[in-house]
DNA sequence: CTTGACTCCGTATCGTAGTACGGAAGGCAG
DNA sequence: CTGCCTTCCGTACTACGATACGGAGTCAAG
């Protein structure tokens, strides 16, 4: 157990091992062969830069499959720079899209707030039965915020 | 079948079918009783209303648990009005923490398409590269945005 | 040479919010 | 009274990103 183990290579990408192992299967990083001498496999560096960079993609906000595609890209030396831009672009676009519906929750919640003016003597009814009366239908179009 | 049944009322609060069912048995909305003289049930109007109630809150980003505690306080007369404010406080609190996640993260993605100043030539390496060396960590302290 | 920690791998489970399916029974028109 | 539609109900499946578990094999230290 001398090279990079799963354990070692978890460590380092601040991952667990499972998660290295659930990338596997997904595809989005190969399984390193087992050396002959060894019944466990040496995860190369290379892995470990792979799985910052899926972590990463993740944080701002491209999917799994996204991140697929964009390795696969990575890849392909004949994917140029606009691709890449492209698909950036309109991650941003979706993220303003995400960050206005979420200000339109905001002044939901917030009239729902100011409906209740002295609190205490109110019940809950009420503040409850201001939301069903009065925000019918405010928030989305789209009716639904994140398609997870 | 003259009374309100389950289809009728998934279309009265433009639902599906399966989603009543679906509430009814999470227990967000009751099953009615059927009454005798027939085998199929009699939705009250006031299920109606619950279902406009719940996809309302969920529309302003209430869970699925959440409106269940909700639709209990609702039920409990000793409730009162303060309680449901510090929800929706905790709530506007909680949006405002992802409109400022999602914020950082159009950060990084407008520094990710300024770092590809003249495409065409750059390949697509170049960008990712720059986003795995230069925004490591840059996007949140907290690692996740929302905790699913 | 045993013990305990670690690895490998498949499969199962989580949490969220539903959606789909299949079969049995009821209801209604022709 | 026959065929088709709808209802009822349980169960399975979807997507997403993991996370947990069980059993077999392996490694290294004592």
């Amino acid at each position: 157990m001398k090279g990079m183990t799963i354990s070692k290579a978890a460590y380092k990408a601040e991952v667990g091992v499972e998660t290295i192992r659930f990338y596997e299967r997904k595809g989005l990083i190969a399984q390193p062969p087992k050396p002959e001498e060894s019944a466990f496999r040496d995860d190369p560096v290379e892995t470990g830069q792979r799985i910052r960079f899926i972590r990463l993609a993740l944080e701002i906000g491209f999917s799994r499959r996204e991140i697929e595609e964009l390795l696969s890209r990575r890849a392909d030396p004949a994917a140029d720079c606009s691709d890449m831009r492209g698909r950036t672009t309109a991650k941003l676009t979706e993220v303003d899209r995400k960050i206005a519906h979420f200000k339109q929750i905001r002044g939901a919640l917030e009239a729902l707030i100011a409906a209740c003016p002295d609190c205490g003597a109110l019940r809950a009814r009420s503040i409850l039965e201001a939301l069903t009366d009065a925000e019918d239908g405010v928030v989305g179009a789209n009716g639904r915020d994140e398609p997870r």
